[in-house]
DNA sequence: GTTTTTGCACTGACCAGTCAGTTCAAAAAC
DNA sequence: GTTTTTGAACTGACTGGTCAGTGCAAAAAC
C-alpha cells in the first residue's frame, strides 16, 4: 500500500531505535519527557488503554515527535522497561556489593537489597506498578524483553543466596530460584501496598517490618 | 447522545446486574462460559486489548448474548473479579478454620493458607494473573470493586496474625497489615513464577520451599 | 407462551501511525 | 560579519481501520 514511502520509514525506524548513545542533548531530553509521561499513564491505565495522544500531550510535545523518537508505541514501552529495570538492577547490585565490602554476611546483603528495593519503589512507584502488571502476561509483543529484564534483577538475589549456600550460611535445602522469587514478591507486594494504602508511613518503618519477617522473628515473642 | 435509547438500556442493565441468584440454570451456564473465556483472554492480553467479539467467540456464543447477560464489558469484568476472589477467600478461610479445629497454632494456620493459596493459583492461574495485573492500578472503573475484594482476602491473613499476637504466639512488634501483605506477595509471586517459568514442579515442592522461608529456616544449616 | 439465544448489519467514537510542511541553530559561503 | 544553506527536530491535520455497543426479527430452549 505505501510501498511508495516504505523504505524511508523503515530506515527512520532503524536509525533511531534502542538507547541511542549518539542522540543530541535536545533529543535525549525529549525522550526523557516521553518516558516520564508514559510511565505514569501506563501505570494508571495499562498499555492498551493509554493513547499516544495522551502521552504526547502530557509530555508537552506533538504526536509526531513521539514517532520521530520511537518507532512505535510498543517500542517506546519496551525501551521504558529496559531503562527502568536497568536502574533497579544497578541499585540491587550496588547494595549487595557494598554490604560484602563492609564484611557483612548473606543476611545483611539480603537486608540491604530489601532496602534498595524499597528505595527504588519509593522513587519510581509508577514504574514498579507497570512492571508488575505486565510481567506475567503472555502473548505480548515485549514478552522477550520482559523475560530478559526480569532475569537480570532476580539473578542478583539468586547470586547472594547461592553464595550464602556455598559458604554454609544458608541451608543447602533452600530452593534458590523459588526463594529468590518469593523474596522479590514479598518486597514488591508489601511496597505496593504501602504506597497504595498507607503512603504516610516511613521507609524505615516498612523496612524493619520486612527485616523481621526475613529473619524469622515473627514467631516467638521477644 | 444516546438519549433516544437510554432508558431501555438502563432497564436491561438493572434487571440483570450482579451475581443474580434468580438466574435460570441455562443462563448460569452461559455466564460461566463467558467468565471462563474472558478470564484467559484478559489474563493474556489485558482488559482493553481484549475485544467483546473475542470473548463471545471463545465462549462459543453470539455477541448479542454477552450483552443480554451483562450490561457492558466492564460489568462482565467486575463480576468476574467478585466471583474469583469469592472463591479464594472462601478457600483461605476454610484452611484457617480447619487448622484451628485440628488444634494447630498460628504458624500452622499460615502454612495451611499458603497451601490453599497455591492450590487456588494452581487451579486458576489466569485469574490470579489478571488480578495481580489490575490490583494496583488507579483511575479505573472497577477500582472500588477491587479494593473491597482485596480487603476480603487480606483480612483473613490479618485475622490469623492478630490472633497469634493476642495469644502470644507471634511477637507484638509485628506490623499486621504489612506482614499480611508481604506474606500474600511471597506466595503470589512465587506461585506465578512457578507457573510461568517452571510449571513442571510439584505443588508440594513449591509449598515446602515457602514453608521453610516462612519459618525462618533459611539461615543456619540443618 | 415466555425466556434466552442467535446472526448480522449498522453506527459513531476513537486511535495508531503517516507525511507534507515548519522551525531554527549552526555551518558554509561570501 | 552578513547572507545562505542545511538538516535534525518537531508539528498537527489526516487516514484507514477497529471496536463497543445497538437493533431486531427469527429460532431454539424451557
Amino acid at each position: 500500500m505505501n510501498g511508495r514511502i516504505g523504505v524511508p520509514v523503515t530506515i527512520r525506524a532503524m536509525e533511531r531505535s534502542s538507547t541511542t548513545p549518539g542522540g543530541s542533548a535536545r533529543r535525549e531530553a525529549t525522550r526523557q519527557k516521553l518516558y516520564e509521561a508514559a510511565v505514569t499513564l501506563i501505570a494508571e491505565q495499562g498499555f492498551s488503554a493509554t493513547t499516544v495522544d495522551e502521552i504526547a500531550e502530557r509530555a508537552g510535545v506533538a504526536k509526531g515527535t513521539v514517532y520521530y523518537n520511537f518507532a512505535s508505541k510498543s517500542v517506546l514501552f519496551e525501551e521504558l522497561l529496559r531503562h527502568g529495570v536497568g536502574l533497579l538492577t544497578a541499585s540491587l547490585r550496588e547494595a549487595a556489593e557494598r554490604t560484602a565490602a563492609e564484611g557483612g554476611g548473606g543476611v545483611d546483603a539480603l537486608d540491604a537489597m530489601i532496602r534498595a528495593g524499597l528505595v527504588f519503589i519509593d522513587r519510581y512507584p509508577a514504574f514498579t506498578q507497570l512492571y508488575v502488571a505486565e510481567l506475567w502476561r503472555t502473548n505480548r509483543a515485549w514478552q522477550s524483553t520482559l523475560m530478559v529484564v526480569r532475569q537480570q534483577a532476580v539473578a542478583v538475589v539468586e547470586g547472594v543466596l547461592r553464595e550464602g549456600v556455598a559458604n554454609g550460611e544458608f541451608s543447602e535445602e533452600i530452593d534458590v530460584p523459588l526463594t529468590a522469587a518469593a523474596l522479590v514478591g514479598m518486597v514488591l507486594v508489601a511496597a505496593l501496598d504501602w504506597k497504595s494504602f498507607q503512603p504516610e508511613r516511613s521507609l524505615d518503618d516498612v523496612h524493619s517490618a520486612l527485616s523481621r519477617l526475613l529473619q524469622g522473628r515473627v514467631s516467638g515473642r521477644r
